[in-house]
RNA sequence: UGGGGCGUCGCCAAGUGGUAAGGCACCGGUUUUUGGUACCGGCAUUCGCAGGUUCGAAUCCUGCCGCCCCAG
């Protein structure tokens, strides 16, 4: 398995730099990009707290994983730098998470991330190097077509991540290569472990990094205590159904966790206000969006007005039309919540993307839901 | 303390003699490098309590307790 990492200049000469988090997809990018025969330095970052983390697996950046990375560095013989980045990561990537909570909004941590720390400030790190690129294990692709940039979708459809960085820059991209984009899962495992590496077998990285075990509430609470303020679980009509114990603990299409019973049909969280800490649920109908305004756009294609969408890093995108900031879908979308981010798309290709500031529901969806 | 009605899982609720539906909530799991969704599974040996009738009762009878409504 060879490949190219388009360098621009004989292997032998060129210098990759990659990053590696600990899990197997950036190590085994960094064993390919060993295998070109470039000089290969790879770079972990210590993102957050590496004390409550140590034993966590499926996670990245911290602990144990800096130590997984440095492993793998060993064995395919090539340099290892690990960098402090904690209170880069703290600015850039909690403080606005545990802000977007504060403010009834759903933060897409992951997009920020590389939006940011990884690709600002470890891209001007490798440049610092005197690297050629900057090489990460991200299901995407780079393709280059008419002498432009593209990034298009991971090829494995069930890994692709080009949602989580919608955010990267054409100079951004010019400079980064993803070895792992036009491979299945399995093949990177396999290709793992065939060399033997130790963490063939590591689980897959899931939830927040940065949140021990799921519980993210608790991280922001600390850090945002009024979000923990109790309040009134309402109905679209105004009507008051429960009491709740902190907008922290909920995001707009949300089904459980409400605790109210006695229903027809299941509650989903329709809208927080942070301000009066108010909770508006209502049934599925109820939650039904027609479009959305986007702030924030980073563009790498051209303006197009008939696209397709991704308002979430699972499930496939939606066909939607573009009218400056606003994006209506071509049928009712369900649980979009401000704070995520909006992707789009043209087949394979990012177009570009931003951050969702607010949604906008159909004219009849109130009269559909107090029908209903 | 005259009349009427009702008490079945945390909530709503079906079941009026044949051996406790369903929904909501909750719990667990699956999926997943964001949150959420979705999907799968679990969830009343027991029907306000105590007796009685019956082969058999949540369902019939008696008493008690509790709640609601209308009267006064």
């Amino acid at each position: 398995m060879t490949i190219d990492f388009q360098l621009g200049r004989p292997a032998g000469d060129a210098r990759i730099v990659v990053a590696m988090s600990g899990g197997v997809d950036s190590s085994v990018a960094a064993a390919l990009a060993a295998q070109t025969g470039a000089e290969v330095i790879g770079v972990t970052l210590q993102l957050y707290d590496h004390g409550e983390a140590v034993r966590r697996t499926g996670s990245c950046c911290a602990g144990q994983d800096i130590y997984d990375a440095r492993q793998v560095a060993d064995r395919l013989g090539i340099a290892h730098y690990v960098l402090d980045y904690e209170s880069r990561f703290r600015n850039g990537v909690i403080d606005r998470f545990v802000d977007e909570y504060a403010r009834g909004r759903t933060p897409v941590p992951c997009a920020s991330c590389n939006q940011g720390v990884k690709f600002v400030d470890l891209v001007a790190f490798a440049k610092e190097l005197g690297a050629d690129c900057l090489a990460t294990g991200h299901y995407v692709r780079r393709v280059l077509s008419g002498g432009r940039v593209e990034l298009h979708k991971g090829a494995d459809p069930r890994r692709d991540q080009s949602y989580f960085l919608f955010g990267t820059t054409r100079e951004q991209l010019e400079f980064l290569r993803f070895p792992l984009g036009e491979l299945p899962k399995d093949e990177v495992r396999r290709i793992a472990s065939e060399i033997g590496l130790e963490v063939a077998a590591k689980p897959d990285s899931q939830d927040i990094c940065f949140v021990p075990d799921g519980d993210y509430a608790s991280l922001v609470k600390r850090l945002r205590p009024e979000t923990e303020a109790p309040g009134d679980i309402v109905d679209i009509d105004g009507r008051v159904l429960g009491r709740h114990r902190g907008v922290v603990h909920f995001t707009v299409g949300q089904r459980r966790g409400i605790e109210v019973g006695g229903q027809k049909e299941p509650l989903y969280v329709i809208s927080i206000d942070p301000e009066s800490a108010r909770i508006v649920v209502g049934p599925r109908q109820a939650l039904a969006v027609e479009g959305m305004r986007i702030a924030d756009w980073n563009w790498l294609g051209e303006d197009q007005r008939e696209v397709s969408v991704k308002v979430r890093s699972l499930a496939p995108p939606v066909v939607a039309s573009r009218d400056g900031d606003f994006i209506s879908f071509s049928r009712p979308e369900y649980g979009v919540a401000p704070g995520q981010a909006a992707v789009l798309y043209d087949g394979t290709r990012l177009l570009g993307g931003g951050w969702i500031a607010e949604t906008r529901a159909p004219a009849d969806s109130k009269l559909n839901a107090v029908a209903a």
